[in-house]
DNA sequence: GCAAAGTTTGCAACATTATAACATTTGCAG
DNA sequence: CTGCAAATGTTATAATGTTGCAAACTTTGC
């Protein structure tokens, strides 16, 4: 599989968005779900950056391109994209993001920088490996782990407003 | 210091309450902060149970005993609970539960039980260090972590609601 | 004690996020 | 074509959280 680029620095987002779609498309069609025009347009929105997106914010792009959508419109489209793991919910921010792993079973790490916003999602295997021995350990059955690690990322690092 | 009970089974819940409100009470000493009656109360309503309680869930319980309060009475009352480490908000519900490391310093995890609502807060230092390293791996800075895992408690597996 | 200053609370309005209920349309199988 | 199920439209409402300003209370300096 190709590398994918770190969010942080330029880099060709064109790609990003268009290797999410292809992925949608195939995922969807291997499991006969129906990724209809408002359910790709809603994914593609999502997608136009690595920050986490509201649901509010979707429906503002959506109305602003002549598509004048209610919220149950962009929640339905945002509970049938969230049930195939093509995106995330950010609890702790309310917002919505591209799975960078979709496709791939995976337990999800989210960093989140304060300061720029950009959000990167992991899937590191000792983080979950100690999540579930420490769950064990109690005797509790994981079903749904929430990681987000907010902080500043690499770039916005150094830049503390002070400009 | 006391080794807590496990909030799944049957304790002394009453000694839960007044070890938080003393411990409180303590906390806000030594800062020069000032528990003042409404702060205490709302500290109370949520140590009341080991299930997080709602912001408007508390508003309807000051209502009830007579204290006519608007959010903002308790949005405040929690900012200052948070503020102090005296409670923990949980994103994945939108409601808060008492600490129950009050005063230490510490990262915690939750494990919340979907059956009965039960929390347990834990501090375990393998998690914290294999996400600290993670983030380190990334070059990112953290100052924050939310990690809550949904899933059953030992008291409630096996009883999966076929009565 | 007393006034000034700071903190806390009351209160009204409002903003944001999410869901319920029911009608209509669309895609598809028989 | 017909009938069913899935998807979308529409309206209203619920649930959660914030802003702004005024009143009350506490502390501090004198
Ligand atoms: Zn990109
Ligand atoms: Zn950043
Ligand atoms: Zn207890
Ligand atoms: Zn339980």
């Amino acid at each position: 599989m190709p590398e994918r680029a770190l969010p942080y620095r330029p880099h060709n987002h064109e790609a990003c968005v268009s290797q999410a779609l292809t992925d949608a498309q195939d995922i969807c069609r291997q499991q006969n779900a129906r990724l209809t025009p408002i359910r790709e347009r809603v994914l593609e929105l999502i997608w136009q950056s690595h920050k986490p997106l509201g649901a509010y914010d979707i429906l503002a792009q959506l109305g602003a391109e002549g598509h004048k959508a209610a919220p149950p419109t962009v929640y339905r489209a945002l509970d049938f994209l969230l049930q195939y793991g093509l995106v995330h919910r950010i609890s702790s921010l309310n917002a919505f993001i591209g799975c960078a792993h979709a496709g791939e079973h995976h337990r999800s790490t989210f960093l989140i920088c304060r300061e720029c916003g950009i959000v990167l999602e992991l899937a590191v295997d000792t983080v979950t490996n100690a999540i579930e021995s420490a769950a064990k350990a109690e005797a509790f059955q994981v079903e749904d782990i929430t990681l987000e690690i907010s902080g500043l990322c690499p770039s916005c690092q150094g830049s503390t407003s002070h400009a």
